[in-house]
DNA sequence: CGTATTTGACCCGCGC
DNA sequence: GCGCGGGTCAAATACG
């Protein structure tokens, strides 16, 4: 659960990744590295004569009277005394020439020969003389920016709180869950334990509303095996990817059903050992339901059947139709059965291709939709 | 009522 | 030989 799913703790907004906070580290990616050099570019003194984006357009367009100054900017010049061939040679103005011959701008002398390129977008406009102007002006983008990124970073501080909290909730739902089975083993007075019972309730509605909505976002679809992925290398698992609207539809149905497996859920959950005990104490040498079985009900079972009789079990479809009658492989998929995969929760569905009778295509997709309540199921089964 | 899906049972291959 | 796990079948069920 703790990889991809799009949730991205800071900031995604490249201006609050400007200044970084020697607190949080946590943030610094190789990327918030890279932009952390970035304050510097306000302050770096080099004016590049003659370099590539002295004579792009925008520089001269923008100030007409530049190209003037530009003439006396000596502040620094690495290739000073090709600069000086270069200007007894011509004895005009270089900036011009060098635009002419090469349009492109890629025959300057200097930088454009070497092949350097500073990436700095340095826009030499004014050289020295408004350079008290420019200097304020960047001190207010940079104090502008400083408290875009403190509000950036107290809301990132906000949104961490919140993630550790709803993490804190869930381990501790969990905590309880095993205490509770723990407690079934060893069963106690009965009031309390009917109390730890409507605490688990009234935990899981609160957890019915807010975790699988968040959960049904964060969950990814990861399409399936690497097996899967090679043997049908443009099929349907990989038009899902994207997240179509069909499968949102999954995700929400499968909710629906979630929320109406709830009433199911205690039931199941003080049910599993005690249909497990009498089927051992009842018929050691078996594992598994025979036919002969179904008749051998545990009181469990028994309850259910009785709650059957007025309530027909719900038995909910969960259905993944597509709009378009062929998916984007070429087939027709038809699902034929659906398996739980050992030591997996994410239960493996099976498709027949259905384009032509007899048709002996099939594939097998992992289903990875899977509601908090199935989780939670699955933990309680694995426990057992 | 026809079609699609679900799900328990069954079959079979593989590893020990 | 046996147990386990994966794949398939088919009856039950849902849905249009």
């Amino acid at each position: 659960m703790d990889k991809g799913w799009g949730l991205t703790l800071g900031t995604s907004d490249p201006v609050s990744s400007f200044f970084p906070s020697k607190t949080n580290s946590a943030s610094t990616g190789p990327f918030f590295r890279l932009k952390q050099q970035q304050p510097d570019m306000f302050q770096f003194p080099v004016s590049l004569a003659g370099s590539r984006e002295d004579h792009r357009g925008t520089s001269s367009s923008s100030s007409p009277a530049s190209s003037d100054n530009r003439l006396v900017v000596d502040e620094v010049d690495f290739f000073s005394d090709k600069k000086q061939r270069i200007d007894d040679d011509n004895k005009t103005s270089t900036t011009v020439t060098a635009n002419k011959k090469n349009p492109h701008g890629g025959g300057a002398p200097g930088f454009d020969h070497l092949g350097v390129n500073t990436g700095l977008h340095l826009l030499t406009v004014n050289g020295g003389v408004s350079s008290d102007t420019e200097d304020k002006r960047a001190k207010n983008e940079l104090e502008e920016l400083q408290v875009e990124f403190k509000r950036t970073h107290a809301e990132n501080q906000r949104l961490r709180n919140m993630i550790s909290h709803v993490s804190n909730n869930y381990t501790a739902l969990q905590m309880h869950l095993v205490t509770l089975l723990k407690q079934q083993r060893n069963p106690g007075p009965k009031t309390t334990q009917e109390h730890e019972i409507q605490e688990v309730k009234s935990e899981v509605k609160k957890y019915e509303v807010a975790v699988p909505t968040q959960f049904m976002d964060l969950v990814p679809y990861s399409g399936t095996t690497e097996a899967d992925e090679m043997s049908h290398p443009s099929s349907e698992e990989r038009t899902r990817s994207g997240f179509p609207p069909n499968n949102v539809e999954v995700a929400s149905k499968d909710y629906i059903k979630g929320k109406s497996e709830i009433a199911e859920f205690n039931m199941e959950a003080s049910c599993l050992r005690d249909d497990k005990r009498i089927d051992r104490e009842e018929n050691p040498e078996s594992d598994g339901w025979g036919p002969n079985k179904a008749q051998k009900l545990s009181p469990c079972k028994l309850i259910e059947q009785s709650a059957d009789a007025n309530t027909r079990k719900a038995r909910v479809s969960v259905r993944a139709r597509s709009e378009a009658p062929m998916i984007s492989d070429g087939c027709q998929w038809r699902k034929y059965g659906q398996k739980m995969a050992k030591g997996n929760p994410c239960p493996r569905g099976y498709y027949r291709c259905t384009m032509a009778v007899g048709c002996p295509v099939r594939k097998q997709v992992r289903i990875f939709f899977l509601t908090f309540l199935d989780f939670i199921v699955w933990i309680l089964k694995a426990w057992n």
